[in-house]
Formats: structure tokens, C-alpha cells, sequence
DNA sequence: GTAAAGTAATTAATATATTAATCATTCATA
DNA sequence: TATGAATGATTAATATATTAATTACTTTAC
């Protein structure tokens, strides 16, 4: 194997490429694009959430956010709501519909996940965490332990 | 943290994130995107690729490959040459500019993979491969052992 | 040898990413 | 309190991703 498809980048691109399709046909069959269901999916514990706390969660750029709650408000799964307290921020809420729809996806996510999990021991995965988490820390703030 | 963030895609999609901007930076200082610097990366070994075989290697789509190539050409870094073997392959080749940008560039790049690879042990490089590898393996080839 | 099936690259249409700029609003402070 | 700095969302411009369709060319089967 060529040395640049073992770095990092391409490890993860691999990785990702491997695992997104199986969630990506679920999405598909309920006509949403796997950012739209990020969004979605960070509604879940909240009940709104301003579009840089979406960002925040989804790392998803608040540019992009712009079109993609646009479409999913034009599908009725969220509404906009500008605050009256300060004018600048907009909350995303979730319609019913929006609901309705994340009850009915999770646990196919989730069964989904689940079977990711499967592959690895607990032992296994906390290590890929670790590791991983090691890898993305900033450099300032690495400790030299 | 809530549940989602913990999941396998936004495990990988954050560790992306945390790493990318290191190489990005280095990649926009020679006017390059991401996309395209894998393009490069991909000819270093070969003298030349098809669009296909580009594909491959660097995980980039081949619609998505035919813009890339084009700024690729507008630069003077690589040039298209259609086989004539087979009309329908397209042998993509890098110029002389391509190979000198190429040979002034690896070493930086290798040097900002290199630091992430002193944030581990070689024994946990090879765990993360072994890991990764067994997530992004297709489901019907998966050994039961 | 010719029509049908297959293949490599490309085009088309829509969605998203990236960076910089803009716009409205709020905050800080003189 | 007027004014400049800061903030949140958005727009703008360009590059890329995703899926389906198309085009040019080859191969296969008859």
C-alpha cells in the first residue's frame, strides 16, 4: 500500500467512506441528506437550540447550516423562531413532524450503530477514543505526560 | 457529552476536523485545496494515473475528479492525455511544475504527519489500523473468528 | 460484421464546504 | 447617549460531493 493511504487523513476518509453508506441508505429512505440528519439529530435532547449551538454540535459550518435548515423547514420538520430577547439569535425548534420523524429513525440508527459496536470489544473502542481524541487535541494544549 | 457526539461518524468527523486545518494551511500556502494536493500525492509514485485509478487511491469521486483535474491542467501542474490503447482511458500525467510543487511540498507534509505520529506508540498506530480497518470492513466479507 | 452489453470519462442537477464579506443587533465605553 | 467593537446569522463566490444520465468507445455474442 502506497505510504500516503496509511496517514491519518486517509485512514479516517477510509474509515468514514466504509461506514457512511449503511447509514446513508436509511437516510435516503426518508428523503434526508446524512447533514440534514444531524441536525435533526441534535434537536433530540433539546428542544431548540440557536443555529452556532447546532454548529457546535454537528460540526457543521453555520454556512452551510443556512441552506440546510432552509430545506428542512421547507420539508416542515423545523421551524425558525427569532428571539425576542436578543434579536440576533434564531431558534431551531423541531416540528411534530420533525419529531414524529426522529422517534421513528433513532432506533434504526441506533440499530445501526449498535452493530458497529459489535465489531470491537468496549475495550477496544474506549482505546479508538482515546487515540483518536489524542490525535485531535490541539497542540497547545497537549500535555507533555 | 450526549449521545450522538459519541457515535462512530462524529468520532471520526471530529478527529478530521481537529487534524485537517495542520495540513490545510500548509496546502493553501501553495494555493491547493485538500482535494487537490491528494491528486498531486497520488501521481508521486506513478508516472502516470487514469481518472479511475486516481479515484481509488484518493477516495475523491470521479465527477468531483473532473473539476479537480481542470484546475489541476489551468495550474500547469498535471496534463491529460487520452490513451491510444483505449480511447475511453484518459492518463493523467503531472509536469514538471507538478513534480517540483510535489517535491517541495512531501517533506512538509510528512513532517506535520510525522507529529502526529509522536503522539503515539507505534503499538498504537497499529491498534488504530487494526481498529479502523475491521469498522470500514464491508459486512459479507467480515470474518466471524 | 453487427447489434447489444459493458466501460471510462464526462455532464447535469442539487446539496454541502470553505473563506470572506455583509447586515442587523447588542455591548462597551467614553 | 452616541459610537466603535463585538456577535449571530446570513450572503457571496468558488470548490467539492452525491446520484443519475449521457457520450464515446470497446467488447461480446450472435
Amino acid at each position: 500500500m502506497p505510504k500516503f493511504l496509511e496517514s491519518l487523513p486517509m485512514l479516517l476518509s477510509r474509515t468514514l467512506d466504509g461506514i457512511m453508506p449503511r447509514y446513508r441508505s436509511l437516510f435516503q429512505a426518508h428523503g434526508l441528506t446524512d447533514q440534514q440528519w444531524r441536525v435533526l439529530r441534535a434537536l433530540w435532547e433539546q428542544k431548540h437550540l440557536t443555529s452556532a449551538e447546532i454548529s457546535q454540535m454537528t460540526l457543521l459550518p453555520t454556512p452551510s447550516l443556512v441552506g440546510i435548515l432552509d430545506r428542512l423547514e421547507k420539508k416542515g420538520l423545523i421551524g425558525r423562531l427569532r428571539s425576542v430577547k436578543d434579536r440576533r439569535h434564531v431558534h431551531i425548534i423541531p416540528t411534530q413532524a420533525g419529531r414524529d420523524l426522529q422517534a421513528h429513525m433513532l432506533p434504526k440508527v441506533e440499530q445501526i450503530h449498535d452493530s458497529y459496536m459489535q465489531r470491537t470489544t468496549p475495550a477496544e473502542w474506549d482505546e479508538l477514543n482515546r487515540i483518536l481524541n489524542k490525535m485531535a487535541e490541539p497542540a497547545e494544549q497537549r500535555s507533555f505526560a
